[in-house]
DNA sequence: CGTCTTTGACCCGCGC
DNA sequence: GCGCGGGTCAAAGACG
């Protein structure tokens, strides 16, 4: 896990060079050439050579490696400095100048200096590879965003497209696949072939987390990860070879907490109430939300109070859509989805894991303040503390008996520029404080804050398609009038979208 | 009349 | 086996 991170890292980062210092160092010296400077490096050692000075000029080598302490200290190029028997080191032996020494050395520097070219071109080679797979990756991206706005457009006009295929959505497909699809670790081989697939980012995030299994697999299902559904005799055809283990698929839960004195979030999408109980330990209610937006979504969502603080409102969401979401639901999909693919990759995976598997979803634009983990059993759960502002601890327990608190790095992950989630993750971390000045909840601060501000809705909206595909907008309520994604895309994975958008009634 | 909410009953898993 | 708690069902009532 800790290579696929590295790996990872390289390919989103836009200077991946400097993730190596010493690389990068190296690199720089290499191509300044500049072998005047006082400090005298191993670039300077082998320029000289490069340079053809003659074997007379010795020692100026000699002195300028010996003002250098970062040969030896911070560069370990397989040169021995020292002569082979005695070990004395060259300044050591300057004084009685041997010519086979000289010739030794000089042949030492020859074939350090071949092998140095050869690193050269094949980080030069490595660069430009790099390089080119951004460009498909951006290319990529372009396309699908605007493959999404014009699907979308003519949606909106013509009969509904389904974008997002009855087949593909009403797949029973059961979150035990993503389980079964777990392996005990991802080669390198696969983190290689990650980077000859930028175009599927959703794919290469998945393969590194190591949960999805195979790269081909591009149609991987991921929208019902959490539904009790049956097995799917697609899985079995695909996994012709896997044994899969009968285990207990995991309902993964995101839970957002959240200061609203509604007593419920409208999320953009309808809900039935199909039942309220009271819950032990907490003297409000909970209540029981199931999507009626389509029959038979099973999306589900549970809202209750907060015991220690009651304007605290904490609503779980559970299930996945089968349904496209109107504009403004999908904000909020992509934030608890991302949450749930989170918490899924992550709750079985290393730590490293789980704190690396954040940085792949910058598409949590409500996870500026904080996110809690909790793989525990019975339902994996991650919450979404709204609460406050974004620094700060969490001030109320967390109701998992044993959760792992981190800051979800809105501006940790490795970008380029070009990217759309370049954009998303630029949006400012919203302060708890200044929002409660303007209005009386977090949630509704947040909605208004959302929809009032057209580039932050545009880069929500750009990172909402970067990840999520096609969007789709069925009804024009609530529009946030810039083009979001709806899962779905054929061949286009999709991380697990749990519910909808997040504004209060 | 259709939709939604309310609420008691029922089901199921889990621990003892 | 039993009790407990969480979750769901479904009938009844409310509402537009």
């Amino acid at each position: 896990m800790d290579q696929q991170g590295r790996e990872l890292v390289f390919m989103h980062s836009g200077d991946f060079l400097r993730q190596n210092p010493g690389v990068s160092d190296h690199l720089n010296d290499y191509s300044s050439g500049d072998h005047t400077k006082p400090t005298m490096k191993e670039v300077d050692f082998f320029s000289s050579d490069r340079n053809g000075k003659s074997p007379s000029e010795h020692q100026e080598m000699k002195i300028n490696i010996g003002s250098s302490s970062l040969v030896h200290s911070s560069l370990n190029t397989g040169l021995n400095l020292s002569t082979s028997s005695s070990g004395i080191s060259i300044i050591a032996n300057a004084k009685e100048p041997n010519d086979n020494e000289l010739r030794v050395l000089r042949g030492e520097l020859g074939r350090q200096h071949d092998e140095n070219k050869k690193l050269r071109s094949s980080l030069d080679q490595i660069t430009k590879n790099y390089k080119d797979l951004q460009a498909q990756l951006l290319v990529a991206m372009q396309k699908q965003t605007h493959g999404c706005r014009v699907q979308q457009r003519g949606e909106l006009n013509d009969t509904p497209t389904p974008v997002m295929s009855a087949p593909l959505l009403m797949d029973p497909r059961p979150s035990a696949r993503l389980d079964a699809n777990i392996e005990p670790s991802v080669s390198d081989d696969k983190a290689q072939e990650m980077l000859v697939s930028p175009t599927n980012t959703m794919e290469t995030k998945s393969q590194i987390l190591g949960k999805r299994a195979s790269i081909e697999d591009s149609n991987i299902d991921l929208t019902s990860q959490s539904l009790g559904f049956p097995k799917s005799p697609r899985l079995e055809e695909e996994k012709p070879n896997e044994q899969v283990p009968e285990v207990p698929f995991r309902k993964a839960r995101v839970s957002v907490r959240a200061r609203s004195e509604a007593p419920l979030i409208s999320d953009g999408c309808q809900w039935r109430k199909y039942g309220q109980k009271m819950a032990k330990g907490n003297p409000c209610p909970r209540a029981y939300y199931r999507c009626s937006m389509t029959v038979g979504c099973p999306v589900r969502k549970q809202v209750q109070r907060c015991a220690e603080d009651k304007t605290i409102l904490v609503t779980t969401y559970e299930g996945n859509h089968n349904h496209p979401l109107p504009p403004a639901a999908t904000v909020m999909a992509n934030t608890t989805s991302s949450a749930a693919t989170m918490l899924l990759s992550g709750s079985t995976s290393s730590r490293e894991g789980l704190s690396s598997s954040s940085c792949f979803y910058p598409s949590l634009p409500y996870a500026s303040t904080m996110a809690t983990i909790s793989a525990s059993a019975p339902f994996p759960t991650v919450t979404l503390d709204l609460t406050h502002g974004p620094n700060t601890t969490m001030p109320f327990p967390c109701t998992s008996p044993s959760p792992v608190t981190f800051p979800l790095p809105m501006h940790g992950c490795p970008q380029f520029p070009g990217n759309p989630m370049y954009v998303a993750s630029k949006l400012p971390a919203i302060p708890s404080v200044q929002l409660g000045q303007r209005h009386g909840s977090m949630v509704e601060t947040v909605t208004a804050v959302i929809a009032s501000d057209p580039n932050l809705t545009a880069a929500l909206a750009a990172a909402i398609s970067t990840f999520m595909g096609t969007p789709r907008s069925r009804d024009g309520s609530n529009d946030l009038s810039t083009p979001s994604a709806i899962p779905g895309l054929p061949g286009s994975p999709q991380i697990p979208q749990s519910c909808t958008t997040f504004s209060t009634n």
